[in-house]
DNA sequence: ATGGCTACTCCTAGTAGA
């Protein structure tokens, strides 16, 4: 079984390079963050066409995640508890083949020190809570994502130029550890342990083709699934070409 | 030496992303 996760920047703009890729790599089941589109636009018809049925959970413009399968998925959240209608789009859960997939698109924070760096923190605290609240590590669980964290050194191409500045600064690195604590594996650690595995690279400055990346989207996974993991690739060649989203794909295969 | 983009919107400028 495949799973993977990505961030599209818009699945408007890559339902090309989305269709494509499913049609080449056939994952199972893909978290996608940022569709930037409301449900009742959500293109159900191109994915149906290749055999997957989606659950969106989006709005107009900003954030929206949607859960992508090539068999009956079932709803279990939207929302962390206590947000309201009008909350950013950026948690969806499902059960799919007895596995719970959790996508979250996590803020961004814009910079260390301001309100919306704030929002992200107590995000991760709210989001930790709700795990701990209704799942256990020892069900099979993935959580992924966009996380916007790079978790440690060797997860930034410049950890010194990094360091403080915001994917990288010490209170959201403790965050994601903290999330990790709740009981996951991080799944590429479990094959790889090397440096320069990015899956992030800035729009501008030639950031790709410099190797200016960074690794923040994850595919975490509870104890029964981290068992089962055989492989887990970053699809970097989706940074190059036409019209890229600014993310790779991340996939991971078990057993 | 710096910064160099992309996608969105009641669209041609401002916001946000990361």
């Amino acid at each position: 079984m495949k799973i993977a996760t990505w961030n599209v920047n818009s699945i408007r703009i890559r339902l090309p390079r989305l269709t494509a890729w499913l049609a080449r790599r056939q994952p199972d089941v893909v978290c996608l963050q940022e569709t930037k589109v409301s449900d009742d636009e959500f293109p159900h018809a191109a994915l149906a066409a290749l055999g997957y049925r989606a659950l969106a959970n989006g709005q107009r413009t900003y954030n929206g995640v949607a859960i992508l399968a090539r068999d009956e998925l079932e709803e279990v959240a939207r929302a962390l508890p206590g947000e309201g209608d009008d909350a950013q789009r950026r948690l969806l859960a499902a059960e799919f083949a007895g596995l719970r997939i959790v996508n979250v698109y996590g803020p961004n924070g814009q910079e260390v020190g301001s309100d919306k760096y704030a929002f992200k923190l107590d995000w991760y605290r709210r989001l930790r809570a709700w795990l701990d609240a209704t799942a256990r590590p020892e069900q099979p669980l993935a959580l992924c994502g966009d996380l916007n964290i790079a978790p440690e050194d060797r997860d930034v191409w410049d950890p010194e130029k990094w360091r403080g500045q915001i994917m990288f600064s010490d209170p959201e690195r403790a965050a994601f550890h903290d999330l990790v604590a709740w009981g996951f594996q991080d799944s590429l650690r479990l094959h790889r342990e090397d440096g320069g595995l990015f899956t992030w690279w800035d729009y501008r400055a030639g950031a790709f083709h410099r190797g200016w990346g960074l690794r923040i989207d994850h595919i975490l996974l509870s104890p029964p699934l981290a068992a089962r993991s055989a492989a887990v690739e970053i699809d970097r060649d989706e940074r190059k070409g036409e019209k890229p989203s600014d993310h790779a794909p991340v996939v991971a295969t078990l057993q």
